[in-house]
DNA sequence: CGGTGAACGTTATTTCGTAACATGGTGGCC
DNA sequence: GGCCACCATGTTACGAAATAACGTTCACCG
């Protein structure tokens, strides 16, 4: 990361206490809205997700698990990722092996990314995929998911 | 892969002998009137790419890498891999951790996929990225590069 | 209750990627 | 030519990321 300029990782704080406990009361809803259930585990994650600074890997958050600082086992934190983007909950930025918490609002939605080189600040952004979408039926795929993620650098960093 | 139906991976056929040398040649011009060097073992894994019917992992080009089964160590190819990636011969699939030979002229493009999650197969296209670099501007964002994945059935593969 | 299926716990292993340092080749420059 | 600087490679070892496989628990439903 920070090669050119020294901003702590990322720019979205994480949440915090009552906003905290509203987000993790909301994702509560929507799963009982469809018969999903956002089990302790699955809960857990998604707090640390939603409390950090910035895009988390498997390994932080599998180190950050246990309330008194005992590690999770992989697996419970990579299932619990999977439940979560499968719901929308969070998104796996490829580029940097780490996850994000949802920041749109709005069950389905493509994911798409601006990724500050310099930060690593990963902001979310409501993508147009009309072009790419019209290309892909052009030749004849049936698109399920796009992903999408810029590098660059973020505002911040430009400022230095 | 091939959850539902059975083709052979990799709708993009290597090439072979006479395509193939000539490919390399190009690869080698190229190379020249930048000063830089296509050395033995990058033009090996840049061969390795086209040559194959799909896209590569890293470590099957580690395996493949020897004329006669040998392997190479891994940071050779990595390496390598790097040197194509920056020059533009090859692109890294990262929802795939595989890599593909570029099949777009031009030293300069942005890439996007269209990947088949029957059959591999990864087809690349010209992307038309207006839309989100509009957004990245207004987000105060200095894109460096973009990369694009999408996911989905290929048509042959919907044809089944 | 007892059965069914989803979720979890646990152990171990595989896959992916890189750090660090020694060696070798190439090209410029006196 | 001899020397040096630089880039690329060879090699060893290690660290990070992800999953396989299997047994257990738990909620729900008849």
């Amino acid at each position: 990361m920070g090669t050119e300029c020294h901003h702590a990782d990322g720019a979205h704080p994480g949440i915090k206490g009552h906003a905290l406990t509203h987000a993790l009361g909301a994702a509560e809803t929507r799963c009982a809205a469809t018969q999903e259930r956002l089990t302790a585990p699955r809960r857990r994650v998604l707090e640390l997700l939603l409390g950090a600074d910035g895009p988390q890997k498997a390994y932080d958050l599998i180190a950050a698990f246990g309330e008194h600082g005992e590690p999770a086992k992989p697996p419970t934190v990579y299932r619990a990722l999977e439940f979560l983007e499968r719901l929308g909950f969070a998104h796996r930025i490829e580029s940097l092996n780490a996850y994000v918490p949802c920041r749109i609002d709005g069950t389905e939605h493509r994911a798409a990314f601006l990724i500050c080189d310099c930060c690593g600040a990963a902001e979310e952004f409501e993508p147009d995929f009309t072009a790419q979408l019209k290309a892909a039926e052009a030749a004849g795929y049936e698109v399920a998911t796009i992903t999408l993620e810029a590098r660059g650098r973020c505002p911040a960093c430009r400022a230095d």
